[in-house]
DNA sequence: GTCGATGATTCATG
DNA sequence: CATGAATCATCGAC
């Protein structure tokens, strides 16, 4: 209690001792803290009772008036924090914010389409791992929400009741009340802020580790492999797929039309570094689309230069096996040969370069590639 | 744990 | 912008 027999008061009646039982009232105040507790009630009730306790309220509420300016300066350092809105902001848009999720179809209808053109499985069953993971960190968030929440009130409350109870017996006006409680809500927002912010970071670091598809590799399905390999040996005079050829074989495999133009950079790299080591592959599937009756020929994809207009004519699959059996003779796998030297420079927009090796028998093309 | 295979990314080039 | 080349990062077999 700092309510001191408050000397200096400036132009309100003077405080001298005109009143000669005021000083005794102060005192009888200050003694109240030294007594039992019954002894107290007693007191107080006295001390409500008592004929000078309007005049006396009213004087501290006077002085608590003056004094109160001090506390106002303090109370308006409160900005809207442009930190929270952006926090709010980006839990909305991470769709944590949102109050709660109804009800979906259960896991499977988790499972939300994340590629266009209805893609892989893989990327499904990644997204809904991540929704669930989404899903948790909401949770978690929502709950501790409420809980601070709850708790602000319950404080709030508290504190309101206690004050108003005080305010009889002190000179609390509404406002300092207003103002305690905005303390309490500055306090408890401060806590809720450090949560929202925490609750981002967990969204990013989920974001980050399950959205970096580097991060999570994974090999094709084998109808991916088995679509891309068939499309590749059966063209390999030209194994440069128009945007066509691309977006039917990733419909067929299962994999978007990037993974196609990835898969067939690394392939004609890989294949032209060592021609030897596919072979085996490369027979297998020639041998496949030959026996198969070329059916994903038939219905394939269609190419846009491929047999008989490119620069190896290769109508069927057969040739192309007989090409594959006649090169892995002829070639003593040359590091950087001539397969090399025609990478760069040799690529017009129509006809890119081969990449088998010319026949032995056809120097034109043997020209064509070396003179590149 | 090592190592090769493989999908993705980055950068340079034409 | 498509491609080649180099590189990274992960997977899977051993």
């Amino acid at each position: 209690m700092d309510s001191p027999p408050c000397p200096q008061l400036p132009a309100p009646p003077p405080p001298a001792p005109r009143r000669p039982d005021t000083g005794e009232v102060l005192q009888q105040i200050m003694a109240i803290t030294d007594q039992s507790l019954e002894e107290a009630q007693a007191r107080k009730h006295a001390l409500n009772c008592h004929r000078m306790k309007p005049a006396l309220f009213s004087v501290l509420c006077e002085i608590k008036e003056k004094t109160v300016s001090s506390i106002r300066g303090i109370q308006e350092e409160c900005p809207p924090s442009a930190q929270l809105t952006r926090l709010d902001n980006m839990l909305l848009a991470e769709g944590v914010s949102r109050p709660e999720r109804r009800g979906r179809g259960g896991p499977a209808a988790a499972a939300n389409p994340a590629t266009p053109g209805g893609c892989s499985n893989d990327n499904s069953l990644e997204h809904s791992d991540y929704r669930a993971k989404l899903s948790h960190i909401r949770q978690i968030y929502h709950s501790e929400l409420e809980k601070y929440e709850q708790a602000c009130h319950e404080f709030t409350t508290h504190v309101t009741n206690l004050l108003r109870e005080q305010s009889r017996m002190r000179p609390i006006s509404p406002k300092e009340i207003e103002h305690m409680v905005n303390v309490i809500h500055g306090k408890f927002s401060a806590i809720q802020m450090q949560l929202k912010q925490s609750t981002c970071e967990a969204v990013m670091t989920l974001r980050s580790r399950f959205l970096d598809a580097r991060r999570k590799r994974r090999n094709f399905s084998k109808q991916a492999t088995e679509v891309l390999n068939e499309y590749f040996y059966s063209h390999l005079s030209n194994p440069y797929p128009s945007e066509e050829a691309k977006e039917e074989l990733a419909r067929k495999g299962g994999i978007t039309v990037s993974q196609v133009s990835n898969w067939f950079g690394n392939k004609r790299i890989r294949y032209k570094k060592n021609v030897g080591k596919f072979q085996e592959e490369a027979t297998i599937y020639t041998t496949k689309m030959a026996v198969g009756g070329q059916g994903s020929q038939a219905s394939g994809p269609s190419t846009p230069s491929s047999g008989s207009s490119g620069p190896f004519p290769m109508t069927s699959a057969g040739a192309a096996v007989v090409t594959l059996q006649t090169l892995a003779s002829l070639r003593p796998a040359p590091p950087g040969g001539s397969l090399r030297s025609q990478a760069r420079g040799s690529r017009q927009g129509a006809v890119p370069p081969a990449m088998t090796a010319s026949p032995s028998g056809d120097p034109s093309s043997i020209h064509s590639d070396a003179s590149n």
